[in-house]
DNA sequence: TACTATCAAATTGCGCACAACTTAATGGTT
DNA sequence: AACCATTAAGTTGTGCGCAATTTGATAGTA
């Protein structure tokens, strides 16, 4: 109960790893209200980012979409097939290159993108944070992942 | 490229769910630091979460657990079970009402809590938050998931 | 041409997370 | 005692995420 205090006794629970733990509940509340409001349109978090990306982006490939979502083909292609066979992106393979698949929004899909434009706010009406904090919350993730993404191991 | 605007055109990615993006990024790159720092123990950062909660308030209920790591019986359940099975914690049913189990740390938990002492130091480390970076984003975040969980849905 | 290395995507295997359901124990009611 | 609702864990099914491997295409070189 005092979450001030880094050096407590063992067994106690320090800031540094609340902070993870409480990155990994947030992450999760943030992903119920997106569950709950992507339910009816059928889609999961990581593919409404997906489209997202890919509608943004134009054709692009998996490797290309992986770099922007930081995700790999592991988990990328199976998400695409589904994405697939809901309709809501096309898939073939770059005639200039046939290892590359390229992968872009059809039409049904713009539609879903369209119907999803509100979404942003929602979320945002949920979260109940200020400009501000936004604005500084952001800041500090990015800092946080450049440093964690770029520190020596050992 | 301007993530101060959250009214640019469709298609562009808004503040708020860059900061979507952004915590779930910030999140993987924790989690592989964890599971970096950890191969070498065996153990997940949930499965590490668990021990550690488990060692600090004693013998407890699956559910009580869950309550601490906001994850239900569905999660915990086959998690334990692996924790079982590698020697770290025990499970019985309480002879008190057999509906429940009680799940407790088991000597070689507790020394492998011993050997991980040091864990919160080494992720602070590269986490390279100072001390009112870590507390103004512990704070944020506690806002943040008490509103999106009380929030009214519709 | 044939050999090799490299690269892109897909596949396999494992663990986490959650929804939905099942099983078993408990408590309360008639 | 018999019945019913509730509760606690566990199980099943699906999707995400990652490590490791496989498959196929490309580029480079002997």
């Amino acid at each position: 109960m005092s979450p001030s205090n880094p050096t407590t006794a063992a067994g106690t629970l320090s800031l540094e790893q609340q902070i993870c733990y409480a990155m990994h509940t947030t992450v999760r509340a943030f992903d119920a209200v997106y569950r709950e409001l992507l339910a009816e349109h059928g889609l999961s978090y990581p593919q409404y980012i997906a489209l997202m990306g890919v509608g943004e982006h134009g054709p692009m490939t998996v490797s290309s979409l992986g770099e922007h979502m930081r995700l790999d083909s592991g988990t990328l292609s199976p998400l695409l097939k589904r994405m697939e066979a809901a309709g809501l992106v096309g898939r073939s393979r770059d005639p200039e290159d046939e290892r590359r698949v390229l992968v872009r929004v059809t039409a049904a899909g713009r539609d879903k993108l369209a119907a999803l434009q509100d979404m942003p706010q929602r979320i945002a009406a949920r979260s109940g944070l200020t400009r501000e904090q936004l604005l500084a919350l952001h800041q500090t993730l990015r800092t946080v992942t450049e440093r964690l993404d770029h520190q020596p191991g050992d």
